[in-house]
DNA sequence: GCCTTTTTTGTAATCGGTTACAACCTGATT
DNA sequence: AATCAGGTTGTAACCGATTACAAAAAAGGC
């Protein structure tokens, strides 16, 4: 005998009352006299009713969902952000609603209508790359989002961030101070990718700065791998003059490249000084431990998910955060040693 | 002037034809006329019109959602299974509700609720330990489920998975052939995780088969990360007996219990021997590159939603499947040393 | 040119909730 | 006893799509 899915009429019919009893009982349960909450309280519980989210929404014309577009969850920063987000959203009411973009920005575009279509309110994106039509597109609907990561934006659009370039800055200054001027960079592949483009960016205009520079054969991108990491970093120490010190795109490059450098041989930060992105928690464990950049990854995705939220509720808020970041300086970046003539 | 978000409706007016019209231009286009249908599909690109998907889910009586429900995403065996489970059922028509259950029964049955609420058609859930009225609610709603991870499971459900006891079963056969006899454990947290709790029971067993024991003292278990690895590994290390073999819950934990052992100034393995189980990305690269345990588990990831997807279709699928697992041998292995008297 | 068959299009009911509005009930006030 | 305010409950319209069924148009057959 198989019975369909119980409906809130269903409800109504067995506890003797009319539909808009059972769902003023489920959402705003004073309004009902105690002795019919209660029935029709257990008669949900005894048919096992469950509400349809797809037409309660359709109703009230409100989802409770918000979207979070990013590019992959296959990375321990991007793991932990989601959490955050999750988490912080979920103590407001909302749920969280995920989608990937493989680092494709058609992709992206593509994910975005479905989160769009599926009734999302409000929007978290990662980064600042997307196609125009897909930012236009959020526009023209007037749905609320927010650019994480990044310290500006398109449009003038709301986002909450760091400035990647500032924070190779203060990497850069650090290994001039320890007089390094052999500086070369692993940078993640930085097309379709305003993080790794900025950090580039970031380290180039550094070293200018301090009257140094970044040449072709000083800069390797790579995908977030170990193995990748470790092909860039062969390739660098192959060099006529390799590097005294290398700045990676973030913590895996540096991890695979400081794995490199030691089962060839060379002692860091002895003769080669490198420093990660990210701080991972590994990082601050592996032998020798890593300098690093810290970002505060999970409060980044805490406030996304708090401003969406306010926006919602027609609070306005005045501008974009900028959220500091820190180097964290470990055993992994030292003086450079003389070089040779 | 604030247009509210275009409908079917607004299509339709706009190209002149019913909403029947429309809805079929974009569900079953060889049934509308060409000129029509392009005249439809211009207005839709020009107001920017995208489908309810609720109002669809509502009217179709099919929401195309599979729910996938997980301990946490923060956790690289989970995040690349998200990965291959999400790209499977894409490729099938499906869109993947993610949920997880922070490793908490009780959060698991509310997410379970939550995703029928939202109208998923199919479900993955990892383990087998959730709570029985958690398995009943969707039995009872005749839900399709799928276990992963797991080769048994309550209900006689459907699963897709390995046993980790014999696992563990390799793993000590494998330590004892190089002669250990010390054999310590630190296990992941075995409470309400079906996982964590068969790989000790596997060990026990194994053991025992071995003519030796897990004496409590040999037995530690901590959450999933490097510190509290250290932790555990500290203090095997400072028994009087410390072992000369430690099998570790994941790789994680057996990442951490070497990097300890490292600092310390324990030989691995000339002094002691360690495992782990999962096999990530950079246990083959570290120094020493760790014996660990591999699971297929895209693989694993892949066949769930393939088995969902066609469950929906009406297919009837023969017998839960069982993954084979493999030892990879590394170097954080070796003969046991002498001992002592 | 007329009738039949096939194709194309439109009308209106439907999915499962919410809620404006009306109707009813209770007890207090006059 | 009649009136009224305040609190509870029910009826029915509505949210935005799909589609059964009916109607209209086009194609085919003689």
């Amino acid at each position: 005998m198989l019975k369909p899915t119980p409906k809130l009429i269903d409800v109504a019919r067995r506890a003797e009352v009319s539909t808009a009893t059972v769902s003023r009982a489920l959402n705003r349960p004073d309004s009902v006299r105690a002795e019919l909450r209660a029935r029709v309280l257990r008669v949900i519980e005894e048919i096992g009713f469950v509400p349809n989210a797809g037409a309660r929404a359709l109703s009230l014309n409100r989802s409770g969902n918000i979207g979070l577009l990013i590019p992959t969850v296959d990375n321990a920063i991007f793991a932990s952000g989601i959490q955050a987000f999750q988490k912080n959203l979920s103590a407001h009411g909302f749920q969280m609603l995920l989608a990937t973009s493989e680092y494709d920005i058609d992709k992206e575009m593509q994910q975005a209508i479905n989160l769009v279509s599926r009734g999302v309110e409000a929007l978290a994106i990662f980064g600042r790359s997307q196609r125009p039509e897909s930012l236009q597109f959020l526009v023209q609907r007037r749905l609320p989002y927010v650019h994480v990561g990044v310290d500006h934006a398109p449009l003038e659009a709301y986002c909450i961030g760091f400035d990647n370039q500032a924070a190779m800055d203060k990497v850069v200054r650090y290994l001039v101070d320890l007089r390094h001027a052999r500086i070369a960079m692993i940078a993640g592949i930085t097309d379709h990718n305003d993080r790794a483009r900025d950090r580039v960016k970031g380290v180039r205009r550094a070293l200018k700065a301090c009257g140094l520079s970044l040449p072709a054969h000083y800069l390797v991108e790579q995908p977030y791998q170990l193995e990748r990491a470790r092909q860039a970093m062969r390739q660098l120490l192959a060099l006529p003059k390799p590097p005294t010190a290398v700045i990676c795109g973030n913590d895996i490059l540096a991890l695979g490249a400081l794995i490199e450098c030691q089962r060839l041989g060379f002692k860091v930060p002895g003769q080669i000084s490198i420093i990660g992105f990210d701080d991972l928690e590994i990082s601050r464990h592996f032998s020798p431990s890593l300098t690093t950049v810290r970002v505060p990854t999970d409060l980044m995705w805490e406030r996304a998910a708090d401003y969406l939220v306010r926006r919602l509720r027609g609070e306005t808020i005045a501008k974009s955060l900028n959220i500091d970041v820190s180097l964290i300086v470990r055993e992994s970046t030292g003086p450079a040693r003389k070089l040779a003539p």
